[in-house]
DNA sequence: ACCTGAACACCGTTCAAGT
DNA sequence: ACCTGAACACCGTTCAAGT
């Protein structure tokens, strides 16, 4: 079931997800997918948990090096499947992803590792969630967009300030900085 | 029409705002809005718009003051209709809300002024708008859900850690601090 | 220039009734 | 326990034709 609406998710997109399709799929009638799930969101959420499984990898560094990890294997995740950062975000939002929650409650001991008060940790771990699901977002619509299209017009760069992967290092080595200046004082 | 459009969106909320609904309120065809906007992206975007133009007010300041007061007019106009933050973040997302790409430009250049080289400072930039996109997305969805329901608990606080405008503070300065340490050196 | 009528191809959700 | 049939109350979009 979940794994049926992952495939359909992957080969027609997010659009395409809808619960009759998907019973469709399965050969079943709309109405059976409600004994299996209360509502749309709950599947959604069954979804993007299913996505996030490989995000959960844990990683044994210390604060800076676990949210980059952790802030990378969001990415790497989201970008595996179509249309994977607007479902997890929109999942997120709602509450309906408990991996989502798994990752930010990750997110917040690292902060808290980091000095931050444990009254700001889950503020500073917010804030990173929103950058990769806000950034990820967005690279993936770009993506997804002159993938059906034209044939990558390339531009200059060789290597480097255009590279989706160093333009996310950017915003996430900033939001470090942010998190070490949270420090009570500084070393 | 974005008129009526942004009066159906405060009173009945994002989900009610659609093209067959807008038309009845407004007394016509469906089809009479295709002659007026392409599709419904375009008559959203037209309503971000519209809640963005408060928050387009010049401010005169140093760095860290444009980005903290360009965030907090931001947050405000969010708040100001109902799914304001959800509405601008699909907006924004698509790209087809001007008023965003705006504010965005300025951000880049509140950046720019902090010594962020010019290659980064519309990521740095693009950073803040995720998070105010996010955290009020956040903080709206959490405040109209205990708006229908309980008459607010409450809590222990007197005036702090939990309001939210404090909260928002914390990750506005966090990420002022990641800024300035992207500064080609430190004076 | 602006709108109607009517259609096309869909949605999510509920629920009595069946097996 | 799990599913069907059938309905309810909707969607966004297109487009010939009207005024």
């Amino acid at each position: 079931m979940v794994d049926k609406a992952t495939q359909l998710l992957d080969d027609y997109g997010i659009a395409d997800l809808t619960m009759r399709r998907l019973a469709r799929e399965l050969n079943v009638t709309p109405g059976a997918l409600y004994w299996h799930f209360a509502d749309k969101q709950e599947l959604l959420g069954a979804v993007a948990d299913r996505i996030l499984t490989p995000a959960l990898a844990e990683v044994v560094a210390d604060w800076q090096g676990r949210i980059t990890a952790i802030c990378g294997q969001l990415r790497d995740a989201l970008l595996s499947h179509t249309d994977g950062a607007e479902l997890v975000s929109a999942s997120f939002a709602a509450g309906r992803s408990t991996a989502a929650t798994e990752l930010l409650a990750r997110l917040t001991d690292a902060a808290a590792s980091a000095g931050v008060a444990p009254a700001h940790a889950g503020l500073a771990a917010r804030t990173v969630v929103y950058y990769v699901l806000g950034f990820t977002a967005d690279e993936q619509s770009r993506l997804q967009w002159d993938a059906a299209g034209a044939a990558l017009s390339d531009g200059q760069s060789v290597l480097g300030d255009d590279d989706p992967g160093v333009r996310f290092a950017f915003g996430v080595r900033l939001l470090i900085d942010g998190i070490a200046a949270r420090q009570p004082q500084r070393l």
